[in-house]
DNA sequence: CACGAAGATGACGGATTCATGACAGGCGTA
DNA sequence: TACGCCTGTCATGAATCCGTCATCTTCGTG
């Protein structure tokens, strides 16, 4: 996905005017950004699977569910930040929409400064979350080099598959903490996978296959039972 | 949140107006936040340092220096999340407070329950990262590695299974004091949950079985009789 | 000391949970 | 188009975990 990321911040703009997404969109362009639209809560979702921004612009009032119901199912497998946008200044709902999980509320009419400055003011507190993504991992005798998407042992290359590489760069980006399948499947198969979560399972094994001397009692990739998987050293 | 969760989270509140200082702690104090206070730029910078808050919340009007620069010098040395706080409504300023390295920018009059929740989001949004380390307790010659889900002993991993790790757990988050069996049925059962209450006595047993040097008379996993249990270091 | 209550212990069967191998569709490439 | 590789799904079997029960032991009290 961010492979060769580019610099600029990606938003997604979520509203149903047409109108208003028009002068957002000029108006944030013009501030660097680079935006995606969708015009309702369907297509946001949609889009934060295809292709997740680093921030979401949410409108509360959309055709098809409201924004607080939204922002839960964004944030029911997904950490990305939203910034609710809407004409509702009412501190009832102010209070709403943080609590359904959105990192900020602000009303319109709104000044495009300010707006940007909010959307720096949160990328700067989640960057260093986001960022901590390590270029190399060093894990027992295994090193992955995430910008190459290349696994290593004894300066051999292990020969990985993409989403086997991902599973293996996430569980080792966790740090020894036990990852459950949920968490793997949204940060590896990316938001709103509904299939079973035993796939997980079964890369998990083909990557043992690969990444264990021994695949039948794995040293590295341990299960926890009933919890998940984690990478040890 | 739980109830027997760590501490209140504490704030540092600067304003010079001890009127408003008055209104804002009570009303603070009300959402069940630990507040402390500081009437100027110099106090703030000092409380900081002496006691760090989990969060700050700045008047921008200060006698001595205006907020954004003692924004600023908190930013110099700290990370702590900032809200200002301000009858100053000008989008101008909203901007100036967010780029002096504010994380958010209320106008008053305000509404308790607003600035409440968004200082809980803020905090939703720092947490992980801050308590990402706090997870490790230390029970006499154990250490329970809580998001590893692994409990050792002299660095021997001892082989236990989910009930039994989410057991010993609450019983070293207790911090020695006695949990009874409905208490620990709630914690590591969940509250529905109808059965026998003889199931801690079980899972204590196998936990006795798995953590002591000799079971038979228990050195940590000690029995209140007529009361409960609770871990001993 | 005797008694009752509370806890400890050992065993068992059902229910979870995971590992494993096989398979078919999809996608890109030769 | 044919081929190979990757991927998601499924069925099966094994491991083991968990709740319950019956019985034994210990403790506190009169």
């Amino acid at each position: 996905m961010s492979d060769t990321g580019p610099v600029a911040h990606s938003l997604l703009l979520v509203d149903d005017e047409p109108r208003i997404r028009r002068v957002l969109r000029l108006a944030l362009e013009d501030e660097g950004y680079q935006v995606a639209e969708a015009a309702n809560g369907y297509d946001a979702l949609a889009a934060l699977r295809r292709e997740p921004p680093d921030v979401v612009l949410l409108d509360l009032m959309l055709p098809d569910r409201d924004g607080f119901t939204v922002c839960r199912e964004i944030r029911r497998a997904s950490d990305v930040p939203v910034i609710m946008v809407t004409a509702r200044t009412d501190s009832h709902d102010v209070v709403a929409g943080l609590e359904a999980g959105a990192d900020d509320y602000v009303t319109k009419p709104l000044v495009a400064k300010e707006l940007s400055a909010r959307i720096r003011a949160l990328l700067r507190r989640v960057e260093p979350a986001g960022a901590r993504q390590a270029d190399l991992l060093e894990v027992g005798d295994l090193r992955i080099d995430v910008p190459a998407a290349e696994v290593t042992r004894d300066g051999e290359v292990l020969p990985l598959t993409r989403t086997e590489f991902k599973l293996i760069a996430e569980l080792a980006n966790a740090d020894g903490r036990v990852l459950s399948r949920e968490q793997l499947l949204s940060k590896v198969w990316g938001y709103g996978y509904f299939g079973d979560s035993r796939i997980v399972d079964v890369h998990i094994r083909r990557l043992r296959l690969k990444v264990e001397r021994d695949p039948a009692s794995p040293k590295h990739l341990v299960t926890a039972r009933g919890l998940g998987y984690r990478l040890v050293s």
